[in-house]
DNA sequence: CGTACCGTTGAAGGGGGTCAATTCGAGTGG
DNA sequence: CCACTCGAATTGACCCCCTTCAACGGTACG
């Protein structure tokens, strides 16, 4: 706990905003250019901040001003209810955008905690309308981010559809993986960011079945299961365990020892 | 069934488009601006088509040209997962985007099916980016509006949240509710527009429990219900009773007959 | 009048929530 | 180094709620 009382004073607290991360940034994936190139166009600096572990970013209904693109890191984008209980509507990486609820009505409609030590690039509003016009291209960046973006909904819807927990929680490590995947990183061996009271909130089960899940699947030989790294042992029968939506039956394939039926699993029907 | 087979095709079969419509325009309020205004602006008209009840406006996975704008009528936005099942994201009414989804890749995510006769604005997308650049202000709307579109995820996340299908269905009433609020119309007097089927997609739920949940709703008193016209009755108790997200406790409250007892329902606990 | 679909209600069975105990690891201070 | 604490993760047991299967009434339509 390095972040006695989380807040957004610990940006205050961070280290000076720096220029260029050590890779590839998500800023210049996102303007389509080099950052010197965007700064010969005229446009100013765009702050890169760190934002500690269970620091956050910003919170609940605070006035929206900027956007988060995350460059480093994991956040947990939770909504508070009324009676106290925090749901986890999402999870964001690495060219995520954070905050965009926020453009509604100026003022955010989440917070974002971070998982981790994580820096984020802070844009503006203002800005982002001004890069519109000046940078050619960004428009259309911008709006197939907003798509991603929006798409989240249906991940999301498809994730609750599932019903069974087990379904449900293949469903999640399949859908990290694909997030891990077009990182450039493995999907097989995934290093989850998050506890499994996060997991639990945003499935919208207790956390003791999504641990109970984790242990089934384990136990069926789809996955391995080490605390939170998680390894996809046979990609093929997880999709198609996940794959029907509805229906308690085919309860888990739990000891499918048949080797290479892939066309059904061997359960008795 | 006046589309023997949804598809697209209807849309060219229906009337031809019309430039202004009875009441006030989705449209000018998107754009800030009279139509004539935006006309004398030098921006080109904006065609306004009907969908016919059933028609499917745009198919799942079809390239995404342009974005659509409904004027009048509900629509619902649906998926086929892979196994056939049809998981329906959202409803969208009057003043709501269809499409945004496709920003992604080019291609839409998600179908959209009209539930009724229907209107609706198409926008090109590449109308779009110049509208951001011409219209003064526009910006600042778009936005709005896209915040709008991702706050839905906050929606749904708080739907699929509430454990029991009453409380699910409870807040998907006052979700309508707030809606039809949100367009000047009666938010106690509900007129729904889509099916049990439909309703029970959209909540991860058996359309038996929906039906189900609405007795109950109606047998405590919180509702009115004659097929697909609801009436909130006890707006206080209702939005009391889908406030706890978690718990399968408080079952129902079922003939609270007390009368301003609102503190606690008088089950026997 | 027959068909088809929607909505409602009943009965049975199982999955997951809740409560509870246990293990394990990290952090802390003696 | 060890005792202690705290939290995370796992596992077990009980029981309610929801899914499923089934039947029934109502309405639209040919």
């Amino acid at each position: 706990m390095n972040a006695p009382h989380p807040s957004v004073v610990s940006l205050a607290a961070a280290v000076a905003p720096i220029e260029l991360p050590p890779p590839a940034s998500a800023l210049e994936q996102l303007l389509g250019m080099p950052a010197a190139a965007a700064a010969a166009a005229g446009l100013p600096p765009v702050a890169l901040v760190r934002v500690a572990e269970g620091a956050t970013l910003f919170h609940e209904g605070a006035p929206a001003r900027s956007v988060h693109l995350v460059q480093a890191g994991h956040f947990k984008v939770v909504r508070v209810g009324e009676d106290g209980y925090e749901q986890v509507l999402d999870f964001a990486g690495r060219h995520e955008l954070l905050g965009c609820d926020g453009f509604a009505d100026g003022h955010h409609r989440s917070a974002a905690v971070a998982l981790e030590e994580s820096w984020v690039y802070v844009l503006p509003v203002a800005e982002l309308l001004r890069l519109c016009h000046q940078l050619p291209g960004f428009g259309r960046r911008w709006q197939a981010a907003i798509g991603r973006l929006v798409a989240r909904t249906g991940e999301m819807a498809w994730l609750m559809a599932a019903v069974g927990a087990e379904k449900r929680t293949a469903r999640f490590v399949l859908l990290y993986a694909r997030r891990m995947a077009a990182l450039g990183l493995s999907s097989r061996r995934l290093n989850l960011r998050m506890g499994r009271r996060d997991i639990a909130s945003h499935l919208g089960l207790a956390h003791e079945s999504v641990s109970r899940s984790f242990s089934l699947l384990a136990e069926g030989g789809l996955l391995r299961v080490d605390n939170r790294e998680i390894e996809i042992l046979d990609r093929e029968r997880l999709e198609a365990f996940a794959r029907c939506t509805r229906g308690y039956g085919e309860p888990a394939p739990r000891r499918a020892r048949g080797s290479a039926a892939s066309a059904a699993t061997a359960t008795s029907h």
